[in-house]
DNA sequence: GTCTATATGCCGATAGAC
DNA sequence: GTCTATCGGCATATAGAC
């Protein structure tokens, strides 16, 4: 308002650097977080990363806490959104194979491609003060509460066999999908066939079938 | 061999007083590492919490480095021996559910049941010095390559479907199996059922039966 | 906004008394 | 075997110059 005449308005200058400092300080303590660690990762080790010194953090931040406490957040968030948005543009009555193909490839995706925040948040989760941990829980609730109301969704629909615990299933699904950062190799196989490959585990399990109307390819058959 | 009258040989009862030592250290460094984290758990605690003091701990151990290498090992030992116990008592042709169910059991057995090492393991591997993780990246793919040999064997038997990555398969087993460190609750579930409930998810799945003998539950059914 | 300088305290590790 | 005392270093956080 005070100098409209500039072509770049300075209130907006001077917002948009300061948030940019801001924003590489969380991009890059969200790497060296998941690289190292929490208790690993120095404020000193962030700001030499970030091409400043250690005091200078404490203009964007009041401590590592709320460092740490952000990373989080944003970890969460954006596995969060990544899954509904893509839920949510499915056909209202998808089939079981493609709701759960989808939803795990999106929540893969965010969690394994480039994204340091979701990875970050997976591994240090364990290592921050309680207090940090404390005020993280509930926005963590509610993505196991998606999953755990979508499957409810299936199954009322006749997708999901009665008589499986849904809350249990979701805690394994979200235990093979998190752990995929401590083994994905992303030269070795793409993202689209290990979303496939837990999809198919999971819906059509791993058992063979009787051989009722196949042609049987072992020999062996105990009993008819 | 130069007092053998004594009731208690004295070479042993000193052996036995330093191995108890050792041994009372590593037990509560496996409990503080996995409740705090390698990084945030200090040679000064691990001593306190077993009524000594830091310099103490360097006549057992030459560093915290090695103090943490010998828990991890112990932690991949405990797990491998009680899974490999479970699945070698097992009938030779015990079929996929079986055999599965009891692997299953014993890893989570060993995971959840009062085992500092165990879980400790899973937490903080993640977290030590690159030299010693990498010292022990070859007993966990032992332990790896052991189920995967499991599963491979059963699929040869035509226990399991054709045109499934088994590697990927174990993987994705870990992760459920490992994730359960996070939210299991004693009180709330036995291990059994949580190992029946994983076993049943992982060679069922969570298809409905497409209703062809059954009464069909449901009043909706889309085609025939 | 970022710097330098510094306060205060815990870290892993060592030396030597007992 | 365990202790006390201590080394050098790095941690988070703060104060004030520019």
């Amino acid at each position: 308002m005070s100098t409209p005449n500039r072509r770049q308005p300075p209130v907006e200058s001077v917002k948009s650097a300061a948030a940019a400092s801001r924003q590489t300080i969380l991009d890059t303590a969200a790497r060296l977080f998941r690289e190292e660690g929490y208790a690993a990762t120095s404020l000193r080790a962030i700001a030499q990363a970030c091409d400043m010194k250690a005091g200078s953090l404490y203009y964007h931040f009041e401590s590592k806490d709320q460092i740490v406490s952000e990373v989080l957040s944003i970890g969460v968030q954006r596995v969060f959104d990544a899954v509904k948005s893509s839920v949510e543009a499915l056909p209202p009555n998808a089939d079981l194979t493609t709701t759960l193909h989808c939803a795990v490839q999106a929540h893969l995706g965010a969690l394994l491609h480039a994204h340091d925040f979701t990875s970050a948040n997976i591994r240090i989760f364990g290592q921050v003060p309680d207090e940090v941990r404390a005020g993280h829980k509930s926005l963590r609730k509610k993505y196991e509460q998606y999953w755990q109301d979508l499957l409810i969704g299936l199954q009322q629909r006749g997708e999901i066999r009665a008589g499986i615990d849904l809350q249990r299933t979701v805690f394994f699904l979200f235990g093979a999908m998190n752990w995929t950062t401590e083994w994905y190799d992303q030269k070795k196989s793409g993202l689209s066939a290990m979303a496939s490959e837990l999809t198919n585990l999971v819906t059509s399990g791993l058992k063979a079938v009787p051989a009722s109307a196949s042609t049987g390819s072992k020999a062996k058959q105990g009993k008819p």
